[in-house]
DNA sequence: CGGTCACTTGATCGTCTTCAATACCAGTGG
DNA sequence: CCACTGGTATTGAAGACGATCAAGTGACCG
């Protein structure tokens, strides 16, 4: 498939792009044949010369650190397809309350709305490249290419399953079950096989963590430092987490 | 379109056949176009011509209140459209604790697992009827018919939709909050058009509310208690609910 | 009329939150 | 090289919200 492939996750990794093709002739040749994020993002589901059409209809572009590129209850104007780096995609309450419903990372494909405004915002956590596409041309590419719709709906049913998963975090995991239930997924899409694996980089903050997990920042915090204490993960700084003891964390996590 | 519309929420109402066209020439003539579920559902995607296919797919079935008619993580063999009858959809905890994801009325089409397993578990609340069809069978049809394949992207994003909202609810809200949101959001449901209606009948339990917002029972019970105490609601025995002031109600469900 | 079941209400307890202080780390400039 | 600064994480103490334990009420039913 792609290239280089690193243990880490959600890593930028932006720079695996091989700029010799993009070079040839002078001009840009379909970016999309050549992107990082392709094999892992519903892009795969479309053919050689679809692939032509989708590269004319993107427009890529790289986000600063925090900023904002999806605002709910805003206009649904634009898909995102994530070529590098990550996102948290979250809702809020009038008084500021912040729940991040989901991670987005490379090749997840985001701005699916029901209605004809966004369901939820984004934000870049690290420095990130995105794709863009209208609203208009995605559907039209939506309505031409079946394999790309099949594709959605199989990317949006699993997305579902793992949102009824949060919700059992949410609704009756304790503050240690649910940050062991974290790094355990975390650890899992880490991985690419079904192995998980043993060091976590984490890019997101305590803050961005206790807002996805229904906690507070110093709960999150201390369930760390109780996990560490009893051996089950080690932590390199604040954003590296090595799980020492998989079977305990996985106990911990409240098995299910 | 389907004659009868009843004000309440979630009703069995199930005698609403017309036992006429099943009878004449003395064998059942097509049993979907008949069907009260079809317009709500993902059947209403389907010309005629397929609704004989998807009839001669289909088994029907009557369930009895408790009933379990999916259990999570056993093979997912068949899917289920409800026809009516009210089912609670939900995960649960090895040592028992369980999340109740969402509550699938009339026209809900149920079992379209990622894996091979089926991700939650459905029961009957009262007497439900459903449509069974296999895992096989539906998935021709679904190859064989795109715009019922369209239909069911629309429904997974709308329910992903719902699913971030009780994300918000679960992570974020206080116990005045959920059950404030839960009012409204039956309400809402409850009524044809985009106004809530005034009188609420809630087929489930107090437990299956709390397994829903992820709060006690008791908790439940107090915060109907405090919502009546403050003019809001009016309670009708415990399964009756009557909103007195949707404004306050509004705004006690946190503005979101 | 006793039994069960669902719901309500009360009293106490515990987990997580809140408020507050401190530690840490990278970057910057003296 | 080291003090200063701002952002982020950790730790501590007090408080609140919801959970737990327990009792009481009411409806339905044999």
């Amino acid at each position: 498939m792609t290239a280089a492939s690193a243990p880490h996750l959600h890593e930028p990794r932006a720079a695996t792009h091989r700029p010799i093709v993009l070079e040839l002739g002078g001009a840009v040749i379909d970016p999309c044949s050549n992107c990082d994020a392709r094999s892992v993002s519903v892009c795969s589901a479309i053919d050689d010369d679809g692939l032509a059409r989708l590269a004319a209809a993107a427009v890529r572009t790289t986000l600063e650190p925090g900023q904002e590129f999806i605002a709910e209850g805003e206009p649904a104007t634009h898909f995102f397809n994530i070529t590098a780096g990550t996102a948290r995609l979250f809702k809020l309450l009038p008084d500021g309350r912040r729940q991040i419903t989901g991670f987005a990372g490379r090749g997840h494909f985001l701005g699916l709305a029901v209605s004809d405004t966004y369901a939820f915002g984004a934000e870049a956590i690290g420095p990130m490249s995105i794709c863009r596409f209208t609203r208009s041309k995605m559907l039209g590419l939506l309505d031409e290419f079946r394999t790309l719709e099949q594709k959605l709906l199989q990317t949006a049913r699993s997305e579902l399953v793992t949102a009824q998963e949060q919700m059992l975090l949410l609704g009756r995991k304790t503050a240690r079950e649910r940050l062991a239930s974290f790094l355990l997924a975390h650890a899992k899409a880490g991985s690419a096989c079904g192995i998980a694996a043993r060091t976590l980089e984490l890019p997101m903050t305590r803050a961005d963590i206790a807002d996805y997990l229904g906690l507070t920042i110093e709960t999150v915090s201390r369930s760390f430092t109780k996990l560490r204490g009893d051996g089950l993960i080690a932590l390199e700084g604040a954003n590296s987490v090595v799980i020492r003891n998989l079977a305990a964390l996985e106990d911990a996590a409240g098995g299910a």
